[in-house]
RNA sequence: GCGCGAUUAGCUCAGUUGGUAGAGCAAUCCGUUUACACCGGAAAGGUCGCAGGUUCGAGUCCUGCAUCGCGCACCA
């Protein structure tokens, strides 16, 4: 074979990234390959491939991504391709997070900003739809964004945290943890935010260092004890004065009670010892005040002394005399220090410094207060349902706090790096209960309604069994010969029984089935031995299967819905519309107990098609493929009835963003249903994101999955650290040193800023980006570009196929490349992908380019060896191109199609060079 | 208070299980204009924070200290 003469015209100028990228990454789009299934259908990876999963850490809809999302994207692309060219079975799975409370708040601001409109003069309805544009327009870029930086993301796969099939994972997942009494509903203190008149985590909060005052006082004359606090507008609060149980100081008047009017207020004071009182701080007394300190309510429940509240949701006094009711808790203190004072109380005054806490999205100063909210008890044994975690049983006790330390104290999850696993123990062992209500309106609503007696009621889950009938190779037969209508084969009935057995034990209250003689057999078997009563036949279910019915070679895939088709001339969104409605009957089935529904091929998976949310014939066909793959008989789906009494209320609050975010790993593969991707998937691979978010994310995504689905999450949670400037600086917005990734790809390419992101930077560490170091990697581009240009230069005339004997020194490039790949796939298994990165940049351009090549121009330019050198340049460079394509994919597959003479099968789908 | 990390060339950082100290950028000198000036070659530059210890041998392991950074908790 011989090449053509002439070089590519393209590669006679310097690399062109703008012009180059977004070709690319459209031809990839086209090729279909970042869906695994496409990839199994084209031959490219094998069906029983090991699989390799990983879900995207969903990036909030407030905006843009920054550098830290592209550092993200960029490490875990490498982790995508590396994995899809060995071979595996590759998904890496795209998303968004609605971010609840950040993506109100900065809704809430921009419309205050334009319009001088709060969120309550629009209405909740109102103000949602705004959210929802904004969050649309948020995602949008966002995915513009993703795929700039050439993200080998499965589109097709695409979730959001609140969209409808979120919400089903949600509202399951709610059910469950609540009937098994680990969601409760209670007054604890919380943290209030008053400007933003919500509830928030601890996670929310942010210290800010403040002056304050400390006073020293005493309630009363005849009070025996004084005490200290910054914050005597709570006093009036106080049921209780605690010391420690070994101060001598005050060991007499323990037990002791006492009346005092503090301020105007009667309060009734109760003297108590408890071990929490430190001796030497202030007097060595505290008094409590349980309805305003979460410390005091601790010690107000063990000695179970009464709670006042004092301050309201709006930061004001709520008791007292006209001189303090109303007042703010500024100037109540004022007020109250003032009485102090004037009554010859107060014995001391002193300056001191405190940390405050804010909330992180209002700034407003966070007021403790006893509300009544929503907990998840990390800490009360349940009995686990199911489980495939070593070290954990099906029907151990347990608690959440023992699943999430076990898997990873086991190993079965590893976190990378390793010592960030003493940060994840320190946080569980010091975790409380989780409060996962929030008072705003963007998010997941809780899934509670309350009657008139306030009596709770809960979504119900159900799930529907759908049956595809009977199949033998005998039915087989029958369809060819065209005698679809007829009824169970021996075979058949035999598989019916066997079916109804293995549905033994269950609570059935229902069974369909659509109108084909033999699914109707087989219906009829299975209520027959599960002895159920009710069987339906609906006229919407029968149209559905009706089309099919004659003589259409169904059993060949996938080309059955497009005889469907032609049968009906029924475009696939008309399809979809019937099989909405009898999915709709199916489900508005009130009864107890679960539903079966039998049905041909056909009709069970368009309904799973339309259950899994396919809106076009693309997604028809995929889910066929994976109903036929799967090769199952049955299929469970799982979903939840809302109650529908019209005189039960819902309740008003919404789930904290992290409960959604916690069922990521499966709620994006399709739980609670048991679909084919979640018995491929999960657990995931690898889950990669950064160190700043272990606690909250990647814990709570520990927690969900190993309660809900009985299996860790992910195998491997790799932390990346943050993205500074070229001066190591934090990037702000106050510093103004945020640099837009984008930018960055526009001026070098985004190969060159995936290179400077990658090299060096090891997990768990944070990098600094400077344009420096991206445009020494903007070079290496054109390096490499150079590089082809001159291979394919010098081996224009030369047929590889001579095979020319190799003088020793060639023979040694080739060996030398051998060992560098055998190196290189052992680090890149080990996720040293920042050691691999510079190992290829420094081999391709200071061995090969410099030494290789330079050497080979002079046996080109002789003659002497020459064809020995060129058989050694071409075997070479595609096994370099293969190597960098995780690193530098776009530079990469445009090099690669310019190659001549080889198979044009795409370079992301090649094979990970081991061997030359 | 508890915990984590860092300290290696002028700057930014690598350095796998201990075996003669590495890269990029910057700075110096020389060369090259048909693969590439987004180039090549050469040389220069380090008591690896400090003090001990283990070892035949320590940047690497152990102990202590110092400085810087970060996280968590407390803050009556």
């Amino acid at each position: 074979m011989h090449n053509d003469n002439n070089i590519p015209e393209e590669l006679l100028k310097p690399y062109n990234p703008k012009e180059t990228e977004a070709r690319i990454y459209q031809s990839w789009l086209e090729s279909g390959f970042f869906n695994p299934d496409v990839c199994i259908e084209k031959g490219v990876t094998a069906p029983d491939a090991e699989p390799f999963s990983m879900v995207l850490p969903p990036p909030n809809v407030t905006g843009t991504l920054h550098t830290g999302h592209a550092l993200m994207l960029v490490i875990e692309d490498i982790m995508t391709r590396f994995a899809r060219m060995q071979g595996k079975r590759t998904l890496w799975l795209p998303g968004t997070d609605h971010a609840a409370i950040a993506t109100q708040s900065k809704v809430e601001k921009i419309i205050e900003k334009e319009e001088g409109k709060r969120k309550g003069d629009l209405g909740r309805e109102e103000f949602l739809k705004r959210v929802e544009k904004f969050a649309q327009e948020s995602h949008d870029t966002i995915v513009g964004q993703a795929k700039r930086m050439g993200a080998s993301l499965d589109w097709s796969r695409e979730a959001f945290t609140l969209d409808a099939k979120r919400n089903l994972a949600v509202r399951t997942a709610f059910a469950r943890m609540y009937n098994d009494g680990l969601i409760y509903r209670g007054h604890r203190i919380v943290n209030w935010d008053p400007k933003g008149q919500t509830v928030i985590s601890d996670d929310e909060l942010v210290y800010e260092e403040r002056k304050a005052k400390l006073y020293t006082f005493k309630y009363s004359k005849d009070f025996p004890i004084s005490i200290s606090t910054t914050r005597p507008e709570t006093k009036v609060g106080d049921t209780a004065v605690a010391v420690n149980p070994s101060d001598e100081r005050y060991a007499a008047f323990v037990g002791k009670e006492y009346d005092a009017v503090f301020c105007g207020v009667p309060i009734h004071i109760k003297i108590v010892a408890d071990e929490s009182v430190e001796k030497e701080f202030g007097t060595g007394a505290l008094g409590v005040t349980p309805a305003h300190s979460q410390i005091d309510a601790e010690i107000a429940l063990r000695h179970k002394l009464p709670t006042v509240q004092v301050i309201n949701e709006y930061a004001k006094m709520m008791i007292g005399g006209e001189n303090l009711i109303g007042k703010k808790t500024t100037e109540a203190r004022e007020i109250i220090a003032e009485w102090l004072r004037t009554e010859g109380l107060m014995e001391k005054e002193e300056d001191v410094s405190q940390n405050i806490s804010t909330a992180e999205r209002t700034g407003g100063i966070i007021e403790p207060l006893p509300k009544l909210q929503w907990f998840m008890n990390v800490n009360k044994k349940f009995k686990l349902g199911h489980s495939e975690m070593a070290g954990f049983a099906a029907g151990d006790e347990v608690t959440l706090k023992e699943l999430m330390l076990g898997v990873v104290r086991s190993g079965q999850t590893r976190i990378v790096p390793e010592n960030f696993e003493r940060v994840y123990f320190h946080w569980i062992e010091n975790l409380r209960d989780w409060c996962i209500s929030r008072q705003i309106w963007y998010g997941h609503r809780i899934p509670v309604w309350y009657d008139k007696t306030g009596g709770i009621h809960l979504p119900k889950e159900r799930t529907i069994i759908f049956v595809r009938h009977g199949q033998s190779a005998a039915n087989v037969a029958d369809t060819y010969a065209g005698q679809s209508n007829s009824p169970l084969t021996e075979t058949g009935i035999a598989q019916a029984h066997t079916l109804a057995a293995s549905l033994k034990g269950r609570t059935i209250s229902k069974i369909f089935s659509s109108d084909l003689s033999r699914a109707q057999d087989t219906a009829r078997i299975i209520r027959e031995t599960l002895g159920v009563s009710e069987y339906s036949e609906h006229q919407e279910l029968r149209e559905i299967s009706a089309g099919n019915l004659e003589n259409s070679p169904r059993h060949t895939e996938p080309l059955l819905f497009a005889a469907f088709r032609e049968k009906t001339g029924e475009t696939a969104s008309e399809l979809i519309a019937r099989a909405k409605k009898a999915w709709e009957i199916i489900t508005n089935d009130t009864s107890d107990g679960d539903i079966i529904v039998v049905g041909h091929q056909s009709f069970t998976s368009i309904m799973h098609a339309v259950v899994d949310g396919a809106e076009t014939e693309a997604a028809l066909v995929n889910h066929r493929m994976n109903w036929t793959m799967g090769n199952a008989t049955t299929r469970e789906y799982t979903y939840c009835v809302n109650p529908t009494d019209p005189d039960l209320s819902q309740d008003e609050d919404t789930l904290d963003t992290w409960f959604s975010s916690g069922l990521w790993t499966f709620s994006t593969l399709g739980w609670p249903n048991k679909t084919p991707d979640l018995a491929t998937y999960h657990p995931t691979t690898v889950l990669e994101t950064g160190y700043d978010i272990l606690p909250f994310w990647v814990a709570r995504m520990i927690l969900m999955s190993t309660y809900l689905t009985g299996q860790i999450p992910f195998k491997i949670a790799y932390l990346h650290g943050l993205v500074r400037d070229e001066k190591g600086r934090k990037m702000s917005k106050s510093l103004g040193n945020i640099i837009d990734p984008l930018t960055l790809v526009d001026e070098f390419g985004t190969d060159a800023l995936r290179m400077a992101m990658i090299v060096g930077v090891g997990p768990g560490s944070d990098s600094n980006l400077g344009k420096d170091k991206i445009k020494a990697y903007a070079k290496f581009a054109n390096k490499l570009w150079n590089i082809q240009r001159f291979v394919l230069e010098s081996t224009a005339q030369f047929n590889p196929e001579s095979n020319p004997t190799l003088e020793a020194d060639d023979q040694t490039t080739l060996d030398e490349i051998d060992a560098l790949m055998q190196e290189v796939t052992k680090e890149m298994e080990e996720y040293k992908f920042y050691l691999v990165a510079e190992k290829l940049y420094h081999y391709t351009w200071h061995t090969f380019a410099d030494v290789v090549i330079e050497r080979s121009k002079q046996k080109i330019a002789s003659g002497a060896g020459a064809d020995s050198a060129r058989q050694m340049l071409v075997t070479a460079l595609p096994i370099l191109l293969r190597a960098l394509h995780p690193f530098m994919p776009y530079i990469t597959e445009e090099l690669w199609s310019k190659l001549p003479g080889r198979d044009r099968a795409m370079l992301m789908v090649s094979k990970w060079p081991c061997r030359t």
